[in-house]
DNA sequence: CTGAAAGCGCTTACAG
DNA sequence: CTGAAAGCGCTTACAG
């Protein structure tokens, strides 16, 4: 291995100057920075990270924490934490805590006392206390797609403003009978979408049938059965809103299966816009979460509190939806007049 | 922070009489371990993991590089990969190069030079000079889906033979006019699924036309629009054989849209079995990689490298694949008897 | 502008 | 079994 020690031999300098000539932090003259750069070019040197580590008490390296890599949002958000992380210099260290409490615990821990600078967390379960333990310790900490009330930075999509344009669609085509398929409500993000599906419909004055509305539908297997459920109770809505695109593709599989078009018979609004909404068959309308700035966004956000002495209060960043219109939901109002 | 001298200063030992016990590689009395261990347990100490690595040049940490997220193949994949270090006490760390040889190049010098122990690959360009660089220099080089002959450790589907077996299935079903959608045939694991694909056909003394054997298609949309092509052209097979399972939705898609039946008219086949090809109308028959299985495989080959001080001779390790029998495929033997 | 030296927090050969 | 000391490769305050 190439030390700064071979540099300094091999540029007639002390490390010292090696060392400036490389941080930049402080004046070198121009011929002796000349000499430096040619003996570490020449040399292929690499400065050892656990010694920069040691004496800086930095890594730069930004750890990410995720629930998995089943659910299709992730990897679009990880594609944007890693090229922003990338960009300024650091590198990414991924853990995957599959909702267990103990392990993610383990992991932070492990981290903060490894080799990372910051911290970005995408899971949410009941107990954050550790989450808040780091905020409390300044340590450079952002939630994505996951938020802690107020207490913590994070980066999340505007899930109410989302299902409430959603909700309004539907309306403005004409659908008036709208079962809700929601996902579990003991995350914030889908009380949020929640609320946005009231909220328009509160504001259309359309009444909002309590059985027509279920939540804790956790993946397209669920949303599937509990369609049919749907179906065999009696019931008939004239559009479905998923507050999830594999939820919709499960409804859409339930409503096909049971003989019913989509629109004709029923229309589906997904929410997410992953890459496959485009492609089922019809193309799902869905609202579109901008995963991988959302990425962008979290990974500038822990790299600005890595930066900074300051002590920023928590910021809560909402990035905006977008409706994307395909052909699962059509336009009752044409239809029937 | 709390340092080793903290931790001896509180039991009333030296720091090396510290290091010894929570390293359990020398012995310690009894008696002044336990004093140890509850001071260490009292002040909550974790050892400086960049003091550890200067000390040592070991970082417990794995890299890992994928050409991008976008694949449905990866996130399995690395989830087999991110348990599997972590069983074994490492940390993962990422990067992705969008199919870029400089920042691939750049990332691999970057990690090496810093903080992992070994690096797991999943990409594949012309110039792999770099990696047999690596390999040469005895670094623990293990490449997963991807193959470079058999100069570096590699865990792999058994393509030829997943593609031999899918084809049968199609020949046994009555299926004789098949077109066959391919990748980029410059990646080996290409050229294998087509080699499988002839080697059934051969044995089954059926003619391939050259006509309905298209390479170099990459995406659901490409092959969208190459099957729309074929149509265009005027060819009409009785089976398509898409060797990856997006590729097989695009035409799907492209079939539905010309006003044809799956299977009645045309049977579709893929190569993957990503989880969305069970939910696809109608559902896929795919030839299944098991992705999470490669991952872990590839993850204890490193970690077995990282260990061993011997240079253990290349091993490619091939996985087998399932064939999973959908509704996407029918019976032409019993439909025309 | 430049060099010699201290020190970051560990581990381990050396001495006892 | 245990302690004092050297050294891993850096950076930076200190002195010149």
């Amino acid at each position: 291995m190439i030390t700064i020690k071979d540099v300094a031999r091999k540029a007639g300098v002390s490390i010292s100057t090696v060392s400036r000539t490389l941080s930049g932090n402080i004046p070198v003259a121009d011929e002796t920075r000349n000499k430096v750069l040619q003996a570490v070019k020449d040399l292929g040197y690499q400065p050892n990270a656990f010694a920069q580590g040691l004496r800086n008490g930095k890594s730069r390296a930004i750890g990410l924490i995720i629930p998995n890599f089943r659910s299709l949002v992730f990897p679009q958000m990880i594609n944007g934490i890693s090229d922003t992380v990338n960009k300024h210099g650091y590198t990414l260290v991924l853990s995957k805590t599959e909702e267990n409490l103990m392990l993610e615990k383990e992991y932070i821990d492990n981290l903060r006392h490894k080799l990372i600078d910051g911290l970005i967390v995408s899971t949410a379960t009941k107990d954050s206390s550790h989450l808040l333990e780091l905020k409390k310790e300044k340590f450079p900490l952002v939630l994505v797609i996951r938020r802690l009330e107020d207490q913590v930075d994070a980066v999340i999509t505007d899930n109410l403003q989302g299902a409430f344009e959603g909700t309004k669609l539907l309306i403005s085509r004409g659908y008036k009978d709208i079962c809700l398929m929601n996902g579990k409500l003991e995350l914030d993000l889908y009380r949020c979408r929640y609320a946005g599906f009231e909220k328009a419909m509160h504001e259309a004055e359309l009444e909002i049938k309590k059985e027509l509305v279920r939540h804790d539908i956790d993946s397209w297997e669920d949303s599937y059965r509990e369609m049919i459920r749907v179906f065999d109770e009696g019931y008939f809505p004239d559009a479905v809103f998923a507050t999830s695109d594999p939820k919709a593709f499960g409804i859409m599989k339930a409503i096909k299966e049971k003989g019913y078009s989509i629109p004709g018979d029923i229309a589906v609004l997904g929410f997410d816009n992953i890459e496959m909404s485009a492609l089922v068959d019809p193309p799902l309308t869905t609202i579109a979460q901008s995963f991988y700035q959302i990425g962008v966004r979290s990974a500038e956000r822990v790299i600005k509190l890595i930066n900074s002495k300051r002590n920023y209060k928590p910021v809560i960043e909402n990035v905006p939806v977008e409706l994307i219109i395909r052909q699962s939901v059509g336009d009752k109002t044409k239809i029937e007049s």
